[in-house]
DNA sequence: CACGATTTGTTCGTATGTATT
DNA sequence: AAATACATACGAACAAATCGT
């Protein structure tokens, strides 16, 4: 169970080293790292060794690699509390913008596709056959940056059309209510993890594999039936998700 | 922003065909996929190609890559759903185990290693001084098998033996209630993620850059005085964190 | 805007080490 | 102990992205 000594691997030992330098200040945030070839010459090791040292620096998100430019010192970025409380059951059009609201203060959410998903997970949740599930993809954004990728699994038949009546910039809530004259409730909503996918990569940037927040769970309308199931990708730098008890 | 065609790149789409023929069942989970030299043949490419595209997959999480034995169809185990509740505030033996109850009935916490570690968020979470500030380490078990790695920074001078008074299987808040006679509260916990480092696959498996929940926050005695702040990782596959909404 | 220089990304080939069976 | 399968490492070449001239 207990591994080695990080070292008696090369590339490890490089990783580890380089990772120590950073942390010691030798590079700030930002800056940019020596290139591989220079690592080669200092290393005098081959150029994939150091490579994949450099690959394990940007997985645990030490540095920052890109194709062209550098390899650099990840520079960390603001992260948003996001509040959790289970008392406010409501979902209106401000309250993406109070939770929030710690650091930003510009929420955007827009549609990027609707396609029909038969998926077994989400067609249970929303006490639905698998046939008349749609799926709606939508990035949400938070001062401009795109910040979260959503997907809403939901009735086809009652919301097929939520696409094509989206208001720009949304929020979801808003759309919901405005247009279908639904008000949505908060049933429960989970936290995990996944690895990056292509899709996340596209939209949110990152590298893949690399770890995201997940928040999934189901929404309700006022007479308890399920409206949707979400399940929203973050990159896990840039959020966490704070619940504050009473006392 | 939207990248290009998967497919472009040899070993992305070789990732992309041998995850389809997964998703399709071509191997069932827990099976064994062609070794690498099989695959060598069959796509007709190099091997460290091969490699790449498998460690895409191992990454997000569809086969698992077991040196000496073979890459195998990931094997979906089973989710611990761990309860939030707001609600709760006292933290006592039962709770760990009540949060956990879903699928488990046997939680044990043991000591890994108590350091001096000048962590300055920490240090500020629990309004101290970095020099008197010990981290505490321990590996929690669910049934047996390693589930969390937890890193509790605590005052060394009023918890600082705290590692040798530890009783056998904890947890912890047993042995600070019955050996320090200090009643633990939830102050506010957060919920983010990170990628695997060294000592988290130590100690929990799976592969460096994997993503695990992290669950910190602080705790704090009858006085609201802090006692500790905690950091909690667990792989993400295992576990994830519900939160339920009254009505 | 074009072009070349720089830097990272992909792929080939080969050899040897290490864990598992 | 031997065979199998994945892990690490070296060397070389070309592709693709970025940046300055």
């Amino acid at each position: 169970m207990t591994g080695r000594v990080a070292g008696t691997v090369l590339y490890r030992a490089i990783a580890d080293e380089l990772g120590q330098r950073v942390v010691a200040g030798e590079w700030k945030p930002g800056q940019q790292l020596p290139t591989e070839s220079a690592l080669v010459a200092e290393f005098k090791v081959n150029r994939l060794t150091i490579r994949q040292a450099l690959a394990q620096l940007q997985r645990v998100g030490v540095v920052e690699i890109c194709q062209g430019s550098g390899t650099f010192v990840a520079n960390p970025p603001p992260v948003l509390e996001i509040s959790v409380d289970p008392a406010q059951q409501v979902i209106d059009e401000g309250s993406v913008q109070a939770t929030v609201k710690s650091v930003t203060n510009d929420v955007t959410e827009s549609v990027i596709a609707y396609t029909r998903d038969r998926n077994e997970p989400a067609a249970r949740h929303l006490r639905l056959p698998a046939e008349h599930l749609g799926r709606l993809d939508t990035l949400v954004g938070a001062d401009g940056d795109p910040f979260a990728v959503s997907s809403y699994w939901l009735d086809d038949r009652r919301l097929g059309d939520l696409a094509a009546k989206w208001m720009p910039d949304g929020p979801l809530a808003t759309v919901l209510r405005d247009v279908f004259d639904v008000t949505l409730y908060y049933d429960w909503r989970a936290f995990s993890a996944v690895a990056a996918g292509p899709i996340e990569v596209d939209h949110l940037g990152g590298h893949l594999g690399a770890p995201l927040i997940v928040r999934d769970g189901v929404s309700v309308d006022s007479d308890g039936v399920p409206v949707f199931y979400v399940r929203r990708r973050i990159r896990a730098e840039r959020a966490s998700y704070v619940v504050h008890y009473r006392r």
